[in-house]
RNA sequence: CGGGGUGUAGCUCAGUAUGGUUAGAGUACCUGGUUUGGGACCAGGGGGCCGAAGGUUCGAGUCCUUUCACCCCGACCA
């Protein structure tokens, strides 16, 4: 592509909404502009980007056997009755009613749909197992679309759904998908970790998550120190501390505590670790139908980890609630125990079964219990709630936990039969049964990936491209456009490279040698080829974008070398 | 959905407290010339319903009311 004839509005200055890095160097660099909250015009450079991702992604997947389709993007809303997703994905689908004044709704996933296009078509245990997938627009009203393609209303995704007829071959695809997955991000140049995660509002089971990991991830992970163990935060366990405090000494008894509220009052006021403590987050708890109140005991150390609340309680959601909603049911905020009560229902963090030495509310106004042995509780429900900590003991191996941020790019679980039963998706199975369909499904954030490479290989300069994804791999930057020999050089080196399949672009704009410079490092080129005044001692230079090296080789060479390097 | 902020040239922003020539700067763009190794210089030029609607006033970018859009913090997020 010649430079002067491309469509590639590159600006100076940065849009004043750019807050990542990704946002800002894709709008300045011309890769993308926005039209409205959330939604992108993707420009020539970032058509690019995508279409390189996605090939990638169909490459990798045509290894595995899985085949591409196509989906509606407008999908009746029966079929989002049917599976009951219509009330539970809530605001985010965008709905809205055709001429003749049926209901539709913008995809923002395609279970549904995927298991419709099958169901009845594939009947027989014979036809399976099969894995089918596309590259599509999806749509989710988000509340607050944000950061750039990071967090849009429309993105595109790659996402795939396999049929099986026994969890074993659901499970050998999973671990399958989840192979391709990493080559594909490998493939792209991306740091990633695989991490446990919770399965959301989707429901299932063996769920991963393939995060890019950078600061400005919106996913809090934990990895191990020592082995490859990774979780979300939501889901993240621990084996234990790496430390326990000494124990206080104590009998049992009810202590006066006046005004001692909070966590940091007891430790102050008893010079105990929080650990010995009982702390207490009610919260309210939202069912399908109702609401209840519900009273989680954590170790004074740890946080109550808000999606291990709503799974533990079987919720769909949960809310804050104010002081007087507690006093209401006769509860004393501050002073609320788990022993001999039984306002509302209690959720117990694991961490607490059998433990001693505790100190907890008395459910009385300036009053706590100390030295509780928790086994006199009988039988109460635990459940693991708590949030780890960094330096908490790896679940897998000896080693500590610490936090990194990560961007999602992936999501793959085993859905099971959740939705084939919820659609009545049925085959017949060796014995003529009708069973359903058991699933697996598999996402990729393919416009999210776009965001996450320029958030792991920027500098202040620009996008630094990983050559898989770079929108062209060499730029011939010619120095003085009114140079002859310069010209003739870089359209003879140009023809080349073409002829040879490299994508590359020809910078013949009349500007300055620095402007096209600050233009080429903000686009992101791998290679730029410089044809400049060093012609003059038959010499030009190839500037690695990745580097900033800039070597000097004999024109003669120049080619070779660069087929080299690509 | 709660809290806060911003809408003026393609982009980044002044101007709005205290209403008063023809609404400004930088940058980008067009023409001509100079320049050509790190976002050049000179001269000339085009570009605006000051987010929208209503109101107050002799007069509104500026004051009042309503509304829309976008951004930030939070809630939310397969």
């Amino acid at each position: 592509m010649r430079r002067s004839k491309a469509f590639i509005p590159t600006t100076k200055e940065a849009p004043s909404d750019g807050q990542l890095a990704s946002h800002i160097f894709l709008s300045r660099g011309g890769f993308v502009s926005q039209v409205a909250s959330g939604l992108y015009n993707y420009m020539p450079l970032g058509k690019r980007v995508i279409k390189k991702i996605e090939n990638i992604i169909n490459e990798e997947m045509q290894l595995a056997d899985a085949q591409e389709v196509e989906l509606s993007f407008v999908t009746p809303a029966d079929l989002w009755q049917e599976s009951g997703r219509i009330e539970k994905f809530g605001k985010e689908l965008l709905r809205f009613r055709d001429r003749k004044e049926n209901l539709f709704v913008l995809g923002p996933t395609h279970e549904e749909m995927m298991v419709d296009m099958v169901r009845n078509r594939i009947t027989s245990y014979k036809q399976l197992p099969i894995n089918l997938y596309q590259i599509k627009t999806k749509f989710r009203d988000e509340a607050r679309p944000r950061f750039g393609l990071m967090r849009g209303r429309e993105f595109i995704m790659k996402d795939g759904y396999s049929f099986h007829s026994s969890q074993e071959d659901l499970n050998r695809e999973f671990d399958a998908m989840e192979s391709a997955y990493k080559k594909i991000l490998i493939r792209l140049g991306l740091d990633f970790r695989i991490v446990e995660a919770d399965s959301g509002a989707i429901g299932g089971t063996g769920s991963k998550e393939l995060m890019v990991l950078a600061q400005s991830g919106e996913d809090t992970i934990a990895v191990c120190d020592t082995c490859e163990y990774g979780a979300n935060v939501e889901a993240a366990k621990r084996s234990g501390r790496s430390s326990i405090p000494e124990a206080p000494v104590a009998d049992f008894n009810k202590f006066k505590t006046p005004n001692i509220k909070s966590i940091e009052d007891l430790e102050n006021f008893f010079k105990v670790d929080a650990y010995y403590t009982i702390k207490c987050v009610a919260k309210r708890v939202i069912y399908e139908e109702e609401s209840e109140i519900v009273l989680f005991f954590l170790r004074g150390c740890d946080n109550l980890q808000e999606v291990k609340a709503v799974n533990a309680a079987g919720a769909l959601d949960i809310a804050d609630l104010s002081e007087e909603e507690l006093q209401e049911i006769g509860l004393i905020p501050g002073f609320i125990g788990p022993l001999e009560q039984d306002k509302a229902k209690h959720v117990i963090d694991n961490d607490l079964i059998n433990a001693v030495n505790m100190i907890c509310g008395a459910n009385e106004e300036d009053y706590h219990y100390v030295n509780v042995d928790m086994s006199v509780l009988g039988e109460a429900y635990y459940a693991d709630i708590a949030e780890v900590n960094e330096g908490d003991i790896c679940p897998c191996c000896n080693g500590k936990l610490s936090f990194t941020k990560g961007i999602e790019v992936g999501h793959i679980f085993k859905l099971g039969t959740t939705y084939s039963k919820a659609l009545k998706a049925e085959y017949l199975d060796e014995n003529g049964k009708a069973q359903p369909f058991i699933m697996g499904t598999y996402g990729m954030g393919v416009s999210r990936l776009v965001a996450a490479i320029i958030e792991q290989h920027h500098d202040e300069n620009g996008c630094i491209w990983t050559k898989e994804a770079a929108p062209y791999m060499v730029n011939i930057m010619i120095s003085n456009i009114k140079d002859t020999e310069q010209v003739e050089l870089a359209e003879e080196l140009y023809a080349k490279l073409q002829e040879a399949g490299v994508e590359t672009v020809l910078d013949d704009r009349k500007d300055r040698f620095g402007f096209k410079m600050k233009d080429a490092e903000l686009i992101g080129f791998p290679y730029t080829v410089i044809i400049g005044k060093e012609l003059a001692n038959g010499l030009v230079q190839i500037y690695e974008r990745k580097s900033g090296e800039n070597s000097s080789i004999s024109k003669e060479l120049v080619f070779s070398q660069i087929m080299k390097f690509v």
